[in-house]
DNA sequence: CGCATGATTGTTTTG
DNA sequence: CAAAACAATCATGCG
């Protein structure tokens, strides 16, 4: 009895059914330090559960059985059960906000103009344009 | 020896 | 607004 897979739901291996490598020209411009997207709360959740299921399964055969193993359960937990995920996904979220400040901020004080249009005349670009802008204090 | 792929969902990004 | 793309992971396979 299965059948409950009748629909292909387009959403799944559709979109990057070809691999995730979906980069026809990558057109955009190449950002020296654009800070990667955070992660979800389902990764947060995976980050643990890859843990979990590599001791309960050490011998898995590479991510996507933990990746299906993970999706179902994501899908079984409750609000609750994801809720410290969720949170820690938030706190991501904000961090990578503050970084993107920070890229912001380099950008704009690297190249004072030509943010979009920069061939290659930037040469000097940022170097060492304040590696450490920000400190906060570390108790 | 090294990169690409496979699979999950969610957030980010762009048009 | 909607669709696209990419975020981590890690074993495996091909050139």
């Amino acid at each position: 009895m299965k059948g409950g897979e009748s629909k292909a739901e387009a959403t799944s291996t559709d979109q990057r059914l070809k691999t995730r490598g979906r980069k026809p020209g990558k057109k955009t411009k190449k950002d020296p330090n654009q800070p990667k997207r955070p992660p979800s709360a389902f990764f947060v959740f995976l980050e643990d559960f890859r843990k979990e299921f590599n001791l309960a399964n050490p011998n898995n055969k590479s991510v996507a059985t933990v990746g299906k193993a993970a999706g179902a359960r994501w899908k079984s937990m409750t609000e609750e059960d994801k809720a410290p995920y969720v949170a820690k996904a938030e706190s991501r979220k904000t961090e990578y906000l503050k970084t993107m400040q920070q890229y912001n901020m380099k950008l704009a004080n690297g190249t004072s103009r030509g943010e979009e249009d920069d061939s290659d005349k930037s040469k000097s670009e940022v170097d060492e344009a304040g590696s450490e802008e920000e400190e906060e204090d570390d108790d």
